[in-house]
DNA sequence: TTGGGATGTCGAT
DNA sequence: TCGACCTCCCAAT
């Protein structure tokens, strides 16, 4: 799933298995073609990612942004790269740490260009800050939501006010915020809003350890499935559960759409926005049914 | 086996 | 506002 913890985590394999390493750039596919010119025979530098940006810095000042969209992906493999098949826009080819070669096949991605250092930094001054970085600044998320007066679920998918965030960290953030997805950024506030940006740095981390989204507490998972790994089923509160009950107080899930995409929320637990001061980011971790929220706290997301 | 939807932008109209 | 991207997964047949 392509959201931020996606990205970073194929930035790390980049840097992991790639960096430092001069590069043979070619487009199978031929649409990038010139830009893969550009960068061949060049050494990888760096990896970066911002949201669901990511950046390969090549010696010579070059970068090559990626944007994997709803369906792109990046394949890696090592020895002789497999004979293309289907669209291969760019194929990354290195002698690998120990010389028997690696390889990296980016498909379907909605952008990939080769840019400048300026340009780069250009694209990332538009995004706003990415939970998952060090330079990633919950002030200036709260900031550009308690000034707006759009829903807070619109707000969340808006690359310009949090950067990473995608339509699963969008559903499952406000229903751990207790949030109403309708409210309005300034309604929601600045405090709110910082606290909803601890939990979106919590479930991104989380993210990029599982190499998937898990949001819910092991005591929010059926009986017999807290420990170990995670089903599917169990992995979201509210996520594409229409009409499934509510983990939390089993009203049916409600589904509409915002932003152009399928919002999910529970119109009892997200029937309004939490009590400010006393806000946990979360639900509580058991017996939820006989505990207010104000003695709710952040539940643990391990098991 | 077929078909529709999706984790998301991005550019043309 | 809509199609492109052209993949993957799951449900329906």
């Amino acid at each position: 799933m392509p959201e931020g913890h996606s990205i970073r985590r194929l930035a790390d394999v980049f840097v992991r298995d790639l960096a430092g390493q001069e590069l043979r750039a070619g487009s199978p596919q031929g649409r990038f073609a010139e830009g893969a010119a550009l960068v061949d025979g060049t050494v990888l530098r760096r990896a970066e990612a911002h949201g669901k940006q990511m950046f390969l810095g090549f010696a010579g000042g070059r970068w090559v942004r990626v944007h994997l969209g709803l369906y792109g992906k990046w394949v890696f493999g090592t020895g002789e790269p497999p004979e293309p098949r289907g669209a291969i826009r760019l194929r990354l080819q290195g002698p690998g740490a120990d010389g028997e070669g690696v390889w990296a096949d980016l498909r379907g991605p909605t952008a990939c260009e080769v840019v400048t250092t300026a340009e780069k930094e250009a694209v990332r001054a538009r995004l706003g800050p990415d939970p998952l970085r060090r330079d990633g600044d919950g002030g200036v998320f709260a900031e550009r939501v308690a000034r707006s007066r759009v829903a807070v679920g619109a707000l969340l998918m808006d690359q310009a006010v949090v950067a990473g965030v995608g339509n699963v960290y969008r559903a499952e953030a406000l229903f751990r915020a207790r949030t109403d997805p309708y409210a309005r950024g300034v309604d929601v506030g600045h405090e709110r809003a910082l606290t909803m940006w601890d939990d979106l740095v919590v479930l991104l981390h989380d993210g990029v350890r599982r190499g998937s989204i898990v949001t819910t507490a092991p005591a929010d998972r059926p009986e017999g499935h807290r420990r170990g790994r995670v089903r599917r089923e169990d992995a979201h509160y509210v996520y594409k559960r229409t009409g499934q009950p509510c983990r939390w107080c089993g009203t049916p899930v409600l589904t509409a759409e915002m932003v152009a995409r399928n919002l999910y929320w529970c119109p009892v637990c997200q029937a309004g926005l939490p009590e400010v001061g006393t806000l946990p980011p979360a639900p509580p971790a058991a017996s939820r049914r006989t505990r207010t929220a104000a003695t709710s706290r952040l539940p643990l997301l391990t098991g």
